[in-house]
DNA sequence: GACTGCAATATTATATGATATTTTCGCTTT
DNA sequence: AAAGCGAAAATATCATATAATATTGCAGTC
């Protein structure tokens, strides 16, 4: 197994990110450095570190002399960053598609089977694994672009996942079975090797999304 | 009384995120927390959020236990880049061609003709303001794009603007006359809100300056 | 004699609590 | 009200202690 230990410094990191993305911690609330020394278990130096990294990837406001803010959002932020995600997304699906070889293809039909797995049981009524279920949505996107060749667009798209998910479960409202029948198609789409029409159902799937956020905000 | 009142972290932040991107730090030199410091006076942890935050950006590499590195430079990265700069930088340009104001021509126009008296400077044979030079070539790329209506866009494509520029400054070779003419056709189609024609001489722009710089490496 | 494995040592990174600055906020004075 | 003045709170910075990694030296083996 690749289980490096952590230090405190990525656990803190990991921990107060997933804490932001799943809306523990509340959008424009302030980090006093001492109230979340104590919730963290971590000293000053070690916290500021993890909130200036958090900081340059925007889920964290830092102002200068003034302390750290839960970075706000709004429904412009929002659209902003869905269209980023199918600008960049889209791209990478194509180059992905046309690249791909079969290491590629074994796991995309693995990751969507374990989505569409996860997907049955929520359609069913079942939400206990709500982390789970996001985690391979995760990794199902992510494996149709993986072979996309570029690293720099991989973190780029990371990154703006993160951002795109974190509104998603701030409304949280379920869209289970339409979104599983979009990843279903973008998944043939893709293995079938049509980039053009798989990223315009991935462009929808996305839109899609963004527009029953927007109305849940 | 110092000239600037900024904190120790901003400045530190400046000068080791310059001395990359200007090549006094070398690509895979390792910075030792003890060694800069005296360098750039500042403690290790002041240094470790700016190392920090220079890792989530891309510019330093941040290994576990292991310390930090200046990012290393490759041809693959470097194409990586210019790519997505294409990408971001002409989806940017079309959003900002189409929903520019008054406000943003002039801040245009301003733009292209300090850039333009620099590029003279230069051709003429003065290289002594390369820095000022490259500002306002920054100054004249944002002036286009600003208009986008997009924060998280401008905040990515900064980003990859000063990753282009290292190389760059790597190899640094002068392309100033077919450049200041590309300049000043992308400048006159932007103005002409013909978005279409500037979005094409910005990538053949940039893939330019990609060409350039990979032929030098 | 060169190579391997292992312990002792040196070096380096990480983490902390203490100190110095700066901002905030309530109180007083005009 | 507005401006000025501290005291209190928060942030920024530092020096140092602790934990991990790298290096060195040495015995035992082929």
């Amino acid at each position: 197994m690749g289980k490096h230990q952590n230090t405190v410094g990525s656990s803190t990191y990991e921990k107060i990110k997933h804490d932001i993305i799943f809306g523990q911690l509340v959008p424009g609330s302030k980090l006093k450095l001492e109230l979340i020394k104590r919730q963290y278990e971590a000293s000053v130096s070690t916290l500021r570190e993890t909130l200036n990294r958090l900081a340059s990837e925007g889920f964290v406001l830092a102002e200068e002399q003034r302390g750290f803010y839960v970075t706000e959002v709004s429904q412009k932020d929002l659209i902003e960053i869905a269209k980023l995600r199918v600008l960049l997304e889209c791209h990478a699906l194509k180059a992905s598609v046309e690249s791909g070889d079969d290491d590629w293809e074994g796991n995309l039909v693995a990751a969507h089977h374990k989505l569409q797995l996860m997907e049955k049981k929520m359609i069913a009524g079942d939400v206990s694994e709500k982390e789970t279920w996001k985690r391979y949505d995760w990794e199902f996107h992510l494996a149709v672009i993986e072979a996309c060749n570029s690293k720099n667009l991989l973190d780029l798209h990371s990154i703006l996942y993160d951002k795109y998910l974190r509104y998603q479960m701030l409304v949280f409202t379920f869209r289970g079975y339409e979104a599983a029948q979009e990843h279903h198609k973008i998944f043939e789409a893709a293995l079938s090797r049509n980039g053009t029409e798989a990223a315009r159902l991935l462009e929808a799937h996305i839109i899609n999304g963004l527009e029953h956020t927007l109305a849940a905000m």
